[in-house]
DNA sequence: TTCATTACTTAACTTAAGTGAACAAATTTT
DNA sequence: AAAATTTGTTCACTTAAGTTAAGTAATGAA
């Protein structure tokens, strides 16, 4: 596990024994049971979240109903915006599957990043590339219908749509569960004429 | 003009006169005409850009049909997705209106930031800011109607409904002109009745 | 294993967005 | 000022998503 993440690390900045083991001995590591829920709506939480290993999910609750917005795979790393803005969470997060997740706060991170300017750098320009990466999935969401953005997903994160129950995966793509298992059913109809 | 960057910059890091004269000295303000078009597809730009006067636009031609997905207006910072990725732009960003734009390189933005770490520490905020207030923009577009879209539009960022071209507004809300026509009339037909 | 709950699909009907076309209004060019 | 282009609205028609409801399959708990 400690692998993954200082080889995830070095495609940023290249750490020494001495930085290495000041991140190990924050015993930053957490092994968590699915459908743990670890960010609930109002909650002041100042944690980030690294996925290690399993899929974790940020859903709002609106007139009763659960909205899935997102969805964290391997390596995938999730600041909720509550943390950013020192604000009650307006979402929850929870684990899809069993999940081994990096949990730090804010509090930790400051201090490393003051003692390690490195990893203010490193910081920097992953925040940067997430920021780019989600404007595109942005950009492709809004240019693409309902249909277009199943089939990128089926193209970009195949795995998810294993791994993810219909309803959820519905929300995510902006639409009703009916709605997801009509849309499959057309795609279907269409590869067979 | 220069007032309205330190001011902005204040609010996340307090600048020496040295520093403010640094940045001042690389002539990084540009006026640009109405419908100028700063960055094409397919070109391998390396310049962020930041408004302080006016507005631009991120728009995709996709089968021949232009696809605007984002406005910038004042105070609002942008680093194309093809100047961090350091690969051919997909899309095309113009001046909506007449616009004064803060234009840097990475290059330059670089020897700013191993000169004066303060400037890394800024970027990273300003990084993490913006994705988690972008997270909370799409979250809002997934869960809502295009209806829904136009009315937290009308909330949020009036002035742009104004400044901007319909046709423009519709494909940033993620449907066609006709649709966005339609909605309007629906929305002024439900107040009245 | 059974019962209960949750997840997924199908169908009929409603509502709203996409499409193509015509037209009017506004803006820009000549 | 006139012509050309761009922009916005309206309409009739098509297509697809929302809604409600029923039924089946899968999952989890007693």
């Amino acid at each position: 596990m400690q692998d993954i993440l200082f080889n995830f690390i070095s495609k940023y900045v290249s750490l020494t024994e001495d930085e290495k083991n000041a991140l190990l001995s924050l015993d930053l590591f957490h092994s968590l049971k699915k459908g743990t829920v670890i960010l609930k709506e109002g909650q002041r939480s100042k944690e980030s979240y690294f996925v290690l290993k399993g899929c974790i999910r940020v859903y709002y609750i609106i007139d009763g109903e659960e909205k899935t917005t997102a969805f964290y795979t391997e390596l995938d790393a999730l600041t909720p915006h509550c943390v950013i803005n020192n604000a009650p969470s307006d979402y929850f997060i929870s684990c899809v599957e069993d999940s081994i997740l990096l949990i730090s706060n804010t509090d930790m991170s400051e201090e490393i990043n003051s003692k390690f300017p490195k990893f203010d750098s490193m910081c920097r320009m992953l925040s940067e590339e997430l920021l780019a990466k989600q404007q595109i999935d942005f950009d492709e969401f809004k240019t693409s219908s309902p249909e277009k953005r199943y089939l990128n997903l089926l193209q970009k994160r195949p795995d998810l749509i294993q791994r993810v129950p219909q309803h959820q995966l519905a929300s995510y793509l902006g639409i009703k569960p009916q709605s997801l298992s009509r849309l499959r059913a057309r795609i279907l109809e269409k590869d067979k004429g």
